[in-house]
DNA sequence: CGTAGATTTAAACTATCGTTTTAATCAAAC
DNA sequence: GTTTGATTAAAACGATAGTTTAAATCTACG
């Protein structure tokens, strides 16, 4: 077995057991157990803890993100000069991160359900995590900012955040929602999911705004 | 100074390092170093870490979802045999999670921040935390299917998941928002927030729910 | 074949974790 | 004022954490 074998099996078995017993809960020891390698390999690998989190992170980010770009370069493509439908800016941003759920050779599953975490985490630990979605969240705002001319720029970021929320939360409770739901609500049924995302988001995105307090334009 | 005051700033510190570092990431020596108290004092008091984090959650949680309900039964009193308009409801559920956050003597900031994560902790190490949601989510299930009598059972507990996800952004994601917004968004904000999470809740429920694949009724 | 560099292994190191034990301190009742 | 029970303090325990070191092993090239 050569490098590039023990790195990817030490990331994939970081992957898996961060996301079932949490990032601080999981320990060195406990991944080269997994990845049936040696203690040393992490440091010999990675460096520290740090650096292996960040891989995690690192090597599942970068397509995902990209998927996300190429899907709205589509979707600008055929709307022309127009704004592309609300409908397909949403669900360029949605699909690529609940499909990751559904690709078996990525193991994508356990992956989105730490995503959820960094979320959470405090700032300074996860900002080079966060970093990665800068142009996402560039390239996207904009192209809302085009589909809702008539909100204010605080007002679509705040609908942003909530679309964020909306997408988060079928990523990360998936075990809540199969519990609470006693098998009502298939988490691994990915493209219904993200139809009903579709739906209920694009219709709170069109929602009017209220005219009160609180609006910074 | 008594049983009641050390209990109680044990609680208040482990409140602010868990929401600050992580549950996982905080020890106890530095929540009875916070605290001003003695490491022993935490195992005196409450009996292990575990108990002490069921302990910081159970303080706040029990008033919390009391408020929801007795906002839901304002709401029911108030339509009579109607069922209660559809932002009332959302308003029920939302407004007193996000209004702790503004409760200085309660210092629920800390805390709310701290609900998030429970949502991305492995299930097993938080289903007495979640128990306490039982009534609150049969409750507002059943009054949500009287004001949307046209959803399938499934569909209203999606919509209802997506709810969650919106409202708890943004409680936990306070940094990030205010970071990647530049002050433009204010999660400090809150009657605003609330304002634009029942608009922006309400238009999502109320979205047809497209008929494909999927749907188990 | 033999050597050099890359990789893996085993073991030890230091630090810190949650927990327990034991003694000291306090407040109130008799 | 002494005693009793509740509370706090100090110290040590065993376990495990991340990291480092040094030797062993492998791989490929001269």
């Amino acid at each position: 077995m050569n490098r590039a074998d023990t790195r990817e099996r030490l990331l994939d078995a970081a992957e898996r057991l961060f996301a079932h017993h949490g990032i601080g809960a999981t320990s060195l020891r406990g991944i080269t157990a997994e990845a049936g390698t040696n203690l040393a390999s992490i440091h010999y690998h990675f460096g520290s803890k740090e650096a292996l989190i960040h891989g995690v992170f690192a090597r599942r980010l970068e397509p995902l993100n990209r998927e996300r770009l190429r899907l709205l370069d589509a979707a600008e493509a055929t709307a022309g000069d127009a704004p592309p439908p609300l409908e397909s800016i949403i669900e360029a941003f949605v699909a690529p991160a609940l499909r990751l759920r559904q690709d078996p050779a990525h193991s994508g599953q356990n992956f989105m359900c730490l995503v959820g975490r960094i979320y959470s985490e405090p700032i300074e630990s996860t900002h080079t995590i966060l970093e990665q979605f800068d142009e996402v969240f560039r390239r996207f705002t904009a192209v809302l900012h085009r589909a809702l001319p008539h909100l204010s720029k605080p007002e679509l970021l705040w609908k942003f955040f909530f679309t964020i929320g909306c997408m988060v939360f079928p990523l990360v409770g998936t075990e809540i929602i199969r519990h609470r739901t006693g098998g009502l609500c298939d988490p691994d049924d990915v493209e219904g999911t993200i139809r009903r995302l579709v739906s209920f988001i694009s219709a709170g995105m069109m929602a009017p705004v209220s005219d009160r307090i609180g609006e910074t334009p």
